[in-house]
DNA sequence: ATGAAACCTGAGTCAATATTCAGGTTAGAG
DNA sequence: CTCTAACCTGAATATTGACTCAGGTTTCAT
């Protein structure tokens, strides 16, 4: 019912209507991710990113209602883009275990060619609390699905009954993932992402334990 | 030589000289913990700060030349009061995975009463990243060091020639107990911090793959 | 062709607050 | 008691940048 442009909530109306207008609009983001990624939430400028963009001041609010009004697009868009990227790479992986190797890899060669993924994302923690935690939560629920559905197959050690570790098992997993991507991804390269995911995998998969051999 | 009232780097003179100028500035760095903890970096303010230490403004630069420079203060202050407090848990542990389970639960219980520490400590990543990194760094090597030692005295499995892997290996703990702390300690208490330890140290001592019983 | 909806423009407004400063108060050594 | 270093005070300043607005340009359905 009614002309809602398709989207959820009430978003005040400031959707593009024409090809031109969804260009712009999509200039504004990308312009955002720069400014946003180079400068920090703050600091950042709304001239800055309209600026990059090619576009006047005014434009910026043809679109947007407010900064963190881009801000939040914009995490969304990111937040999509791993996700995507992390599935697709994952996507043949003959079991679970090949399959966190495979995820770990693509996750921090990802984080090498997007740097401004981190700053942005988790300071979104501190400008778009909501966001960010929807971020981790979506990312959660799927991992932990995909455990249960590895521990239903019976290809990983079941750790507690009725799957009860699946999820904080997810959420140590997305730790690690953060963890090492900021350490081995942005801070330093000391070492390639395969070494790194085959430390971390052998980590989780065979435990510290020390095991007769 | 001569008299540098004992710190170290070029600090502009501003620490207090006399027993009640110390209890003034304590006063500060708590209230500002206070402040920036409730309302974060950019929202917090000067006045915020100094109403809550019931100092006049002026006060404030007797003790800090910034706004930045109490909060990087603050960030190793709390910095040491959560290495500390963990390390303290950890004292009496039989052996390193017993201490994981004792480091971990004490870090998450930790967090639980001092609300304040992630929305410190995390921004600290966008307000004084030298700071941030730091914090972390120093945390993993003292993780790593930790790490080495019982892989010498053979109570953890090896992992790689030369300790190659405990780097990466302390890491991805620090992310694990970030994350857990971040989903059970801050944002929803519905396990307690001794069942998350427990499921979160037998992931990463028995591992994942699944072995003949 | 034409009108109006959609889009674009950028100088100007205005609130917020970090920092300064000129001077007042306190405490303790001699 | 006296002097002065250390400490405290809060009104005034100065900058900054998000957001507004009044009007111009483009597009395209009819």
């Amino acid at each position: 019912m009614g002309a809602d442009a398709g989207r959820v909530a009430a978003m005040s109306d400031k959707e593009p209507r024409t090809e031109r207008g969804r260009k712009t609009r999509r200039r504004l983001i990308e312009a955002a991710a720069q400014e946003f990624g180079e400068r920090g939430y703050h600091d950042a400028a709304i001239t800055g990113i309209t600026q990059r963009a090619g576009a006047a001041l005014g434009t910026f609010y043809t679109y947007f209602d407010t900064k963190e009004e881009v801000f939040r697009a914009l995490v969304r868009d990111m937040s999509h883009s791993v996700r995507t990227h992390v599935a697709e790479a994952v996507k043949g992986a003959p079991d679970r275990l090949a399959a966190e190797r495979i995820g770990l890899e693509a996750f921090i060669a990802f984080v090498r060619r997007h740097r401004e993924l981190y700053r942005i994302i988790e300071e979104a923690q501190f400008v778009a609390e909501d966001v960010h935690r929807e971020h981790y939560v979506t990312f959660a629920d799927a991992y932990r699905r995909n455990l249960a559905a590895a521990r239903g197959r019976g290809e990983i050690a079941p750790g507690e009954k009725d799957g009860g570790a699946d999820e904080p098992r997810a959420w140590a997993l997305i730790g690690i993932s953060v963890f090492l991507g900021m350490r081995y991804g942005l801070w330093n390269e000391d070492l390639s992402p395969g070494e790194v995911a085959d430390i971390a995998i052998e980590l989780v998969s065979e435990g510290l334990r020390k095991r007769p051999s």
